[in-house]
DNA sequence: AATGAATGAGTGTTCATTCAT
DNA sequence: GATGAATGAACACTCATTCAT
């Protein structure tokens, strides 16, 4: 017998990712992805029960990469500023760098395709970054607001600058990407 | 007679609106529109050219609604911190009290149902914003940056923060958003 | 608009029992119906809500017409023997001149597509018989027994005769019909 | 080795009839069956060259077993009655006992999927039975009719009755099982 | 011989759009 | 202008069968 190859299933779901990127959430299909990824249709089928599954399934791999690109180098009991810095540039860098997968995980956050488990697991992933924030709020470095207040200005503007930056051709600078890091610090901080 | 198609072509759209709100994008069809405004799927195609160009037409409206809701009770040449308070609020509260419109708003623009010329129409709605910020900025009261980045900082935490009231189930007090405002407030401004 | 056309619904039903005949139940698809109605697949699904329901109509418009060519000529207050006659020769004659929906109804009878209700709807028809049976056990003519056993030793045995005449191009001569038709009566008969 | 081979195919056989009666003909595929006689669909057309040809040994396997518990104790020169009486009481007894495999046999004879020499050589094995009643016709016991007919009598009736039974949880006493008997009995013999 | 992977051809069904009136 | 009928193209998914090992 041929043997199942991970690779296979991994190709499958990047086709996936792919046609996802270029021709958006709604209109990506069975059939499509197979081409794109060179199989049969009915191939996808012995690797993912379903088109739901397969979804979930590339949810949860984008989720790991983004957030396990985010907690790169951090250090557990690191100074909170630095640290901060860290996973602030590091979310940066992904998010310019892949913006397919990023514009997937946000698409996919909205789909009924996504079950709660799957997005549950996906929220897992962030432990290391909310517990920063907790020791960061303790030590009276990050004011005192719900965990919700502080992703939606250290972060959430992010998301915004780089989804104009790519629509807009918008070329960041050093001097005022390093502005914007300024601000979204000052937001957050006492 | 004149009168009479603009009405029958403004119900298709509310009931188009309704729909979406009702059963979601993706299981918005044709013949329910048609069904929902009490005419034949084929007499949609008399008013719009197709799908597409319905949908536009629906963005258009809603960014309509949108931008007037926000820019509602501006005084043009008002005190600029007044005046951003009222934009911010009146933001949050539609934000608030339209979540289907707003996430209608959302999806819409990545949709690639929604082509550059509405999209760019869309945006053009935001004139007096612009003015307020640009105002605001020769006067020394908001910070030296570019649109995006006051418009990344001022307005799109809120997004992330309804999304997540929504999803959540989280629920704001008087006293947290005076608090999400004043940080707002305080990121744009020197 | 085109009208609807009640021919149609009757050309696809036709259609359908036809390659029923033809390919066998579980060979039937609505495809298949489609193209020898000379329609598309989707055309089926104006007239039918889906295979199920198509399948019951059909299994009522069979049943129907078997019933209603049984019970021809009927009388309902008629001497026993002469109705019985009637009957049962109406049904050799059905069984024999329309072996497809004869057969169709067989089965049919076992699909897990035809519902309870169609079912009931279906036995309902047979009343006029019901009566009949009834009535001559009353008189004494019939045996004092169940109506499954009364049916069983009446129709069942033409079932199984006709299903032989068809595989095995058996003749039935007049002369040997008299007698199965006397054997049937002599065995529901005190 | 060729023990090993037979007992492999007699077990896929088994494991057939067993998904045949647990989901259905319908929902019976190759990979179920693979599933339940524990090995690979492919290892299926090791023994049997494909779907049709499995399924017609599985017609003849029925057949067997059921004309073998028909024609059980038969007594090749006993009194023709009481041989009758054993034959009647066997079928009877398979019936209601194997409701599935009977059922299956039904099915089967009508299914495309059922080959004319797997249909002759089934109908082979009553061989017996046919011979009791050429010799209760030459003994004046049975009417002088076609095989086919004495067997619409005889047996036939016991079909639909077994099939009414179980859709209709009808029950039948001994007492009235023996009525149904004699009828049978008095519609075959002079 | 035995197998799991692979697939072409099919399933029932939906839907944006066009046709014919 | 208005419509319900009609449909081609697509959808997610299944399955008997073959391939490659």
């Amino acid at each position: 017998m041929r043997t199942k190859d991970e690779n296979k299933k991994e190709a499958i779901c990047r086709a996936a990712i792919d046609v996802i990127q270029r021709d958006g959430f709604e209109d990506t299909s069975i059939a499509k992805i197979g081409k794109e990824a060179g199989v049969s249709p009915a191939t996808i089928y012995v690797y993912f029960e379903n088109k739901e599954d397969l979804l979930n399934e590339i949810y949860l791999k984008v989720k790991r990469a983004m957030s396990s690109a985010m907690m790169q180098d951090l250090d557990e009991g690191g100074e909170i500023e630095e640290e901060f810095r860290k996973v602030w540039f590091n979310f940066y860098g992904y998010a310019v760098e892949n913006p397919v997968d990023f514009a997937f995980g946000e698409q996919f956050a909205n789909s009924p395709l996504v079950n709660r488990l799957s997005r549950d697991e996906g929220e897992g992933y962030y432990g290391p970054l909310i517990e920063l924030f907790e020791r960061g709020k303790r030590a009276g470095v990050f004011k005192d607001i719900p965990l919700a207040v502080f992703s939606a200005f250290a972060f959430f503007p992010v998301i915004g600058l780089v989804r104009n930056r790519n629509s807009e051709n918008l070329v960041f600078g050093r001097e005022l990407l390093e502005k914007v890091y300024e601000i979204a610090w000052d937001a957050v901080t006492e």
